[in-house]
DNA sequence: TTGTAGGCGTTATCAC
DNA sequence: GTGATAACGCCTACAA
């Protein structure tokens, strides 16, 4: 059943069966009725490949992440499937894992699809050696592309991203005004928003003039479990901390799992601040103070750009949202 | 650039860079290196519209979820496109929320962009009233509908699930056999699967021939902090239970905090055994004993069902997968 | 207001 | 092995 049969069954051309299917106002009352009539008899539905040949889209935005099983991720790729929709925009999930040369195989698959645009969730597509980045230089000379939590300089390139380097040094200044001194700053990976986040440690430490020795920074990349174990030693040998910041809300579970084992009382003799405001943060016991960044607004943001840009409007190509810190029961109540 | 371009450049006819961009063996060596060659200097790829013009077909895959966001459902989501992709597939995700009038919206709109099959992660899609599944019926004449965790019996239409009624019927009759005698079942909705899962509450007691009453199952849809109040009311007032079993794990981590909140140490006074085997069950305190419905599994299993379907081949229309017991600390012992 | 005809970039079916 | 050519189903000038 195609637009030939119906303007066949409706006794007009396909130009006016077009017409009616795309809104077009030059039809008179009574034609329109006709067709559509028709239409809901043969329960029509247009032929999605046959209009994307001729427009040359099918408004399909691709959305690239890691890993949505992430619960971080997955928020964000929930958040951006559903604000895209609400523009009538398909969304092609693809994750890629967090291996460099599968990037940039699944970016190039996506290209090949004829996405309109691609979104890049998570913080882990730009790479720290610059020319490790000029994948996504390449692909935005063809569609254009939205970072999420990442930031790349590079025409057709835009970002939506979290102030992680204030939210964290926000968090130090804290600590440290509160008296906490032996802060610990745990990290998953050496990631854009990863690098940020020590940045803003290191920022609040140097402000006040404090060294921060090299025991105080842990990047490591394990499960709770293994967190846990990973402190026990550390805790013992190196650096007896008595406050962590986490750059995700599961190091900071990890962290509650340690203090555990190693008889320390939350938030009076350790204090932990998470990050994501995820819902783990609420699961455990004590529940977690965490840093909120925000992804909701993030990713409507993100999708608001794109918007935009589809439209052929200019729109900056960088915007940065502000950290919220969410007070729960990991810091001191005085905090 | 297009396959005329290349065609012209490399002097042979379009149906040559056709067959060599099909891998068609009936093309010389020769001419395939010089179209090849050609292809590569000009970084030609084939318009994907085109393409899914003329096969009918643009290898991709709808999924339909209530809500990406939630762990378990973004789990699946995570497998299905993983595995989807291994088979040269691509995803689109369409997430509907919970109310129905959406969900058959949003499965028309995914028919309408002309999938080649659509997956339906989880069992909010399978009404109680067989009246309000006539959707699926009608969308299953179109293309092969998967319908991951609910079953529904209809030409069309497959399905991958776990035996959710066997799985709580073991729990509870663990907990029977353990001198367990106030049982509770909290579950979260008439679903599919919280029916199937009830019933096999209700079954375990009647072979012992144990009444069960109304107060000893509780159907509640809410926050953790809301489970928590509901249960302390309840707990009070209606039912003084010794363990629970819930539908989720998300909801046991509500009676974790109710059981701190009325003082009741687990799992001595209260044992407690969740479902899906989340993460969250292993970020609280005590780690929750959960039931594991091999959702990995079920995932790889239904696209395997799915590709078969697609290849044309005869497959069974209904796979039930048989749930584990993950022991952990909210259980007792010797469990 | 309506109709005609050409184009979008492939794949597939024929001949040769 | 290779080349012409007809689909595939829609959109959109341009004509009427």
């Amino acid at each position: 059943m195609n637009i030939y049969d119906i303007s066949k069954k409706a006794g007009v051309s396909i130009a006016t069966v077009s017409r009616v299917l795309n809104g077009n106002e030059k039809v008179s009352a009574n034609t329109r009725q006709k067709v559509l009539r028709v239409m809901e008899e043969e329960s029509y539905s247009p032929n999605a490949f046959a209009r994307g040949l001729g427009l040359n889209t099918m408004k399909t935005i691709g959305i690239l992440c890691a890993d949505s099983s992430d619960a971080y991720l997955a928020s964000a790729v929930y958040y951006l499937e559903q604000e895209l929709r609400r523009f009538g925009y398909d969304a092609l999930l693809c994750c890629t894992g967090y291996d460099l040369d599968q990037k940039k195989k699944y970016l190039e698959i996506l290209l090949s699809k004829r996405v309109d645009a691609i979104i890049l969730a998570g913080s882990t597509f730009v790479e720290q050696a610059d020319k490790n980045n000029e994948y996504l230089r390449f692909a935005a000379r063809k569609v254009p592309l939205i970072l999420l939590n990442g930031h790349l300089d590079a025409p057709g390139i835009y970002s939506s991203l979290c102030d992680d380097t204030a939210a964290v040094a926000g968090a130090t200044e804290r600590f440290l005004v509160s008296g906490r001194n032996k802060l610990l700053f745990l990290y998953r990976s050496q990631s854009y928003s990863g690098r940020r986040k020590l940045a803003g440690f290191l920022s609040a430490h140097s402000k006040r003039n404090i060294q921060v020795e090299n025991s105080q920074m842990i990047c490591f990349n394990g499960s709770i479990q293994e967190i846990k174990e990973r402190l026990l030693t550390h805790y013992a040998n190196c650096f007896p901390f008595n406050a962590v910041i986490t750059s995700d809300d599961e190091l900071a579970i990890g962290v509650l799992k340690f203090a555990k084992a190693a008889g320390l009382s939350i938030p009076r003799d350790l204090s932990i601040i998470g990050y994501n405001n995820s819902k783990i943060g609420i699961c455990c016991d004590p529940e977690l103070t965490t840093i909120d960044n925000k992804l909701e607004f993030s990713c409507n943001h993100a999708v608001s750009v794109l918007m935009s840009v589809l439209d052929g409007k200019k729109v900056p190509a960088k915007t940065v949202i502000t950290a919220e810190i969410i007070l729960r029961q990991s810091t001191d109540d005085h905090f």
